[in-house]
RNA sequence: GGCGGCAUAGCCAAGUGGCUAAGGCAGAGGUCUGCAAAACCUUUAUUCCCCGGUUCGAGUCCGGGUGCCGCCUCCA
């Protein structure tokens, strides 16, 4: 089945063809750090963690590029504000940003370039645009001539006629116009500065334009011409509409063939930012809830559509995923079944095309999951009906897999044994003393064999309350850990 | 003002021309059970914001309207 990939480009879902299969070069806008990153972070982030692993899964051979913008007006700021050098400022962030990533089991891109280090190829960039006639210099300033670029806005659909530059800022009177952006940025006495040929007669000090570090990181990286460049919706314009300007006048090769885009993570209907002061970071709700959760909340709506983080909606996110963790428990518990109406091999292929099909029309997770939902079901129902342990076995094995393209289910877990024969895995992560449990399980059980239902049931409500489930099954007495 | 997106059951959310509109959560009834939980079964949208149109046939395409959101300024 053919990958199918909305490009924003086109404005239409295509056939995903890299340009040299089965390689395909991926750059994605990463964060700016100055601050801790927040839910939406987290969003941008997994939608192309996503894409990744399925990418992986369908075999292409992926090179990712994720930069991390340590230099900017908002470091530069922020940094004065709290007293601190910049670079320290921005290292701390980096730092947590990492954190936070790893935290919600988002692994690192091949490469996390830093624009700091990529100062020369930035500059080389910028060299090659006023030697090819798009750029020009003001006092150490360099800006892109937007009109030159006579495809501009062909990302965004704008016509550069259309926009009312400067209607909410003042425009700098020393550009030829106010489209035209800021490629090299002369730096101010104690601001951070690197030497550039540009301004006083030998050349000045300044710094990079925050546009001109991905064409100049992703070209180094994936070369002039590459498959998938993806990164937030707010992104479109300017910067990456900037971003294909810079490059392919800098190249003279088209920059970039498919252009994806996540959408918003909303509070009340109202987009998550920074500037609206709405957001909850990435720290804050991971204390109150399992990485998976969140990761599972995101992945139940598609990655362009809008997502409305609320509690609520986390709490719904973390029974639907307790209910596949029950089932991979019934399985375990199930052991010892014996063998009739299993599913086929070729029934839980279905499945899988299911899957696929699902992920192959633009990584569509929400779709997905509902198969995985599907094959839970449908497990659960043979486990009722006394089926193959075995086979069982085989469609939990799929669930897991199959989650594990969507990063679910990959926890580390131990089984856990009581008495002869009841045994259950258990996520390492989430482990308490198990002995402890097995005890009070035992107390428990005595109690009710002496139909002391009252301390049975106090047992249980305890447990309960340090989130230990306890249920009473006609083959014994089980637990299990709420989601 | 320009450009783009969204509107599907109590809530969340798939579906973009054709069998009875996925799936999850919540609710109701049932099976099981000391009780509870889990699981399973049944049930919850004659209908997809409104009005026209195209078509044998539209939630799905086209036109108009209403509402909401985003970008045009830093933003994932």
């Amino acid at each position: 089945m053919p990958l199918k990939v909305y490009n924003t480009l086109t404005g239409q879902k295509e056939e995903f063809k890299p340009l040299h299969p089965p390689k395909v070069g991926m750059y994605v806008c990463g964060v700016t750090v100055y601050d801790y990153c927040h839910v939406g972070h987290a969003r941008g982030a997994l939608t192309f963690d996503i894409i990744r692993r399925y990418l992986k899964y369908k075999g292409y051979e992926l090179t990712y590029v994720r930069n991390i913008t340590d230099i900017d007006d908002k470091i530069i700021q922020r940094a004065a504000e709290l007293g601190i050098p910049w670079d320290e400022l921005a290292g701390k962030y980096a730092e947590e940003y990492y954190k936070d990533m790893q935290a919600l089991g988002i692994a690192k891109a091949d490469y996390e370039p830093f624009a700091t280090k990529h100062i020369a190829d930035i500059q080389k960039v910028v060299q090659q645009l006023i030697d090819n006639g798009y750029a020009y210099e003001v006092e150490g300033d360099v800006y892109f001539e937007v009109r030159k670029f006579t495809t501009y806005g062909k990302l965004s659909g704008r016509n550069p006629d259309d926009m009312r530059s400067g209607a909410r800022i003042e425009v700098d009177q020393r550009k030829r116009d106010p489209l035209d952006f800021a490629l090299w940025k002369s730096s101010k006495p104690g601001e951070p500065s690197w030497d550039s040929p540009w301004g006083n007669p030998q050349g000045g000090k300044g710094r990079p334009g925050w546009h001109i570090e991905c064409s100049a990181m992703s070209t180094r990286y994936l070369g002039d011409s590459f498959d998938i460049h993806g990164g937030g919706k707010d992104l479109i314009f300017p910067h990456h509409e900037n971003e294909i300007a810079q490059a392919e006048a800098a190249s003279g090769k088209p920059f970039v063939k498919y252009w994806i885009h996540n959408g918003f993570v909303q509070v009340d209907q109202e987009k998550m930012s920074k500037s609206l002061g709405n957001f909850f970071t990435i720290k804050d709700i991971l204390v109150e809830y399992p990485a998976e959760v969140v990761r599972f909340f995101l992945l139940k709506t598609h990655y362009r559509s809008p997502i409305d983080f609320s509690d609520k909606h986390l709490e719904e996110a973390k029974r639907g995923l307790e209910r596949f963790y029950n089932t991979f428990h019934d399985v375990d518990l199930a052991f010892k079944g014996h063998v009739d109406k299993a599913l086929s091999i070729s029934e839980l292929d279905t499945y899988r095309e299911k899957f696929e099909a699902a992920m192959d029309d633009d990584f569509n997770t929400a779709l997905a999951i509902g198969v995985l939902f599907d094959l839970a079901r449908h497990t659960n129902r043979l486990l009722r009906d006394n089926d193959s342990s075995q086979s069982l076995f085989a469609n939990v094995e799929l669930i897991k897999e199959l989650g594990g393209v969507l990063g679910l289910f990959e926890q580390e877990v131990i089984r856990v044994t009581f008495g002869a024969n009841v045994s259950m895995s258990v996520n390492v992560k989430m482990l308490k003393p198990e002995e402890l449990v097995a005890l009070l399980v035992e107390d428990r059980n005595k109690a009710r064999a002496n139909k002391n239902w009252a301390s049975a049931d106090a047992i249980r409500k305890q447990l309960e309350e340090l989130g230990i489930i306890i249920e009473d099954r006609p083959e014994g007495t089980i637990w299990r850990f709420k989601v």
